[in-house]
RNA sequence: GCCCCGUUCGUCUAGCGGCCUAGGACGCCACCCUCUCAAGGUGGUAGCACGGGUUCAAAUCCCGUACGGGGUACCA
């Protein structure tokens, strides 16, 4: 499909933080880029001074290189290209494709109010010789008649008649061009073959074709709208309604591998069904035609489903260098983490942990001194109930005796715990699991507590006992 | 309102005229396994929006209707 290898570019505003649905188109040029030996361009859309703010540019990059789509040039900035764009307008003007217009909102909308003209800006200006100063805007002189056929490669023709566009200002009041401006002449200016974006740009296309053509810049790029990725309102994901910073996913321990892979799965399948793999086979099959075209739900249980299989998948050692790092990024550093006891128990915290803040709960109890006491107290209570409290007193009583004096390792902690079970016919694994790590479930208990000490297991069940009494 | 786009299980999807009594995955439910919880295994639940065409044959093509979404700014 492509003779000459693309290049394709990633145009987000900086607006505040990078969210899940960008990411989603980050990454979808990304593999397009990738599949065909393309070139994959950052391009920061910040026509708009008053929205860019400089911390928002980190913003943008932090996510995309946690994620992994590293941009081969850029990223540009819209903002020191100007000149550019203004010498575009400067050319619209002169043959007659643009004009000065001096009309406010509120002038237009009171004059439609009253014409009862339905068509955005009425055409007011378009032959009045307004000229240019201060608060004066530029508007395209937009056919009245014909259509832009633009050919998608995801939702194929999609036609807009001219008469429906209304002249649209190219350059504000304040002397700054607008996106389209810059998008026809960045696209141009960079080569750009393939326009890969959200539905929600789709109607602003046949704006930047028109002016494309006006600008006499050849063949256009190729254009691919992709659906939306919506919440489960079904609306738009948009910052103000949903959570979906990417950062508070990084922050919950979503691994980037586990998050482009979703990403992936959005819009698109690759053609076997396989849905967990590895990024390089999504780019060897990736293939924009076969994108959907309906808007799909983020679904953050799956998300989670699959970041559990990535952890799982991962060798015990690497299980625990990420874990490690995520404590140290994040807001609970266990007092005592001892990397050893964490290289033990990998497996059994691998099966359950679908996302790094898991981990928390689980380990809790083994790298700080103390657990939480009202935990401990009310699950003691909670079940004191289900088995009557005595016996859950005799089975602490029984289990601190064996405990004193049995061998300090896994089996014969076993042994212990459900030969007290057995003798006083109650569940004994439970009560002890509650004294010693404060929750009612959690790892299986017996290797951790061999890693630990047994003066203060002993301890803890002293503490649990007395609570009873 | 107007313009544009869309519609297969609750969700993500496979399906591009016969292989579909519609397949997979997540979720959910049940059972097995089991020191709790998981993981794993087995089974189950549930869908082609509706109405007309075209065709020997339609989830697949066409036209309407309904519903949903996007856009309609001196935001991008």
């Amino acid at each position: 499909m492509a003779l000459e290898s693309p290049r394709v570019r990633f145009a987000p505003a900086p607006s505040g933080y990078l969210h899940v649905g960008s990411a989603r188109s980050a990454l979808f040029n990304w593999l397009f880029a990738k599949r065909f030996s393309g070139t994959f361009i950052l391009r920061i859309e910040d026509t708009n001074a008053d929205l860019a703010k400089p911390e928002f540019y980190q913003a943008i990059t932090t996510p995309l290189e946690w994620l992994g789509l590293r941009w081969d040039e850029g990223p540009f900035y819209q903002s020191e290209r100007t000149e550019k764009y203004i010498e575009a307008v400067a050319n619209l003007i002169d043959s007659k494709l643009a004009y000065c217009c001096e009309c406010t909102r509120e002038e237009i909308d009171t004059r439609n109010k009253e014409t009862g003209f339905q068509g955005g800006y009425d055409g007011y200006c378009r032959n009045r010789e307004v000229s240019d100063g201060p608060g004066i805007t530029i508007r395209f002189m937009t056919p009245k008649t014909g259509i832009v056929e633009i050919d998608d490669l995801v939702r194929g023709k999609v036609e807009f008649q001219n008469s429906e566009l209304e002249d649209f200002v190219i350059r504000r009041g304040n002397g700054t061009p607008v996106f389209l401006v810059a998008n026809a002449v960045d696209d141009a200016d960079m080569r750009i073959t393939h326009v890969i974006r959200g539905e929600d740009l789709l109607n602003t296309t046949p704006k930047v074709i028109l002016l494309w053509e006006a600008l006499d810049f050849g063949k256009p790029p190729k254009y691919a709208h992709l659906p939306l990725l919506v919440g489960d309102d079904r609306k738009k994901l948009s910052k103000r309604r949903h959570s979906v910073a990417l950062s508070d996913f990084r922050n919950q321990g979503i691994l980037p591998e586990a998050m482009t892979n979703y990403l992936a799965l959005l819009g698109w399948g690759p053609p076997d069904e396989k849905e967990i793999r590895p990024i390089q086979e999504m780019i060897d099959l990736f293939d924009l035609e076969n994108v959907n075209k309906s808007p799909a739900f983020f679904d953050e249980k799956k998300l989670r489903h699959i970041n559990g299989e990535y952890i799982r998948a991962l060798p015990p050692e690497d299980f625990v260098t990420l874990a490690i790092s995520y404590f140290e990024e994040t807001d609970w550093q266990p007092t005592n983490l001892n990397r050893q006891a964490l290289a033990i128990l990998a497996p059994d915290l691998q099966e359950r942990t679908e996302i790094l803040a898991d981990l928390k709960p689980l380990v809790y109890w083994i790298f700080e001194e103390n657990i939480p006491e009202e935990t401990n107290e009310k699950e003691l209570k909670k079940i004191g109930k289900a088995m009557q409290s005595e016996k859950v007193a005799e089975v602490l009583d029984l289990v601190i005796t064996q405990l004193k004096d049995c061998s300090w390792d896994e089996n014969s902690i076993g042994e212990v715990i459900s030969g007290v079970g057995e003798t006083l016919s109650a569940k004994s694994q439970v009560p002890v699991r509650i004294a010693v790590t404060g929750r009612r479930i959690g790892l299986p208990l017996y290797k951790p507590m061999a890693i630990l000490e047994r003066s203060l297991i002993i301890q803890r069940l002293i503490d649990a006992r007395s609570k009873l009494a």
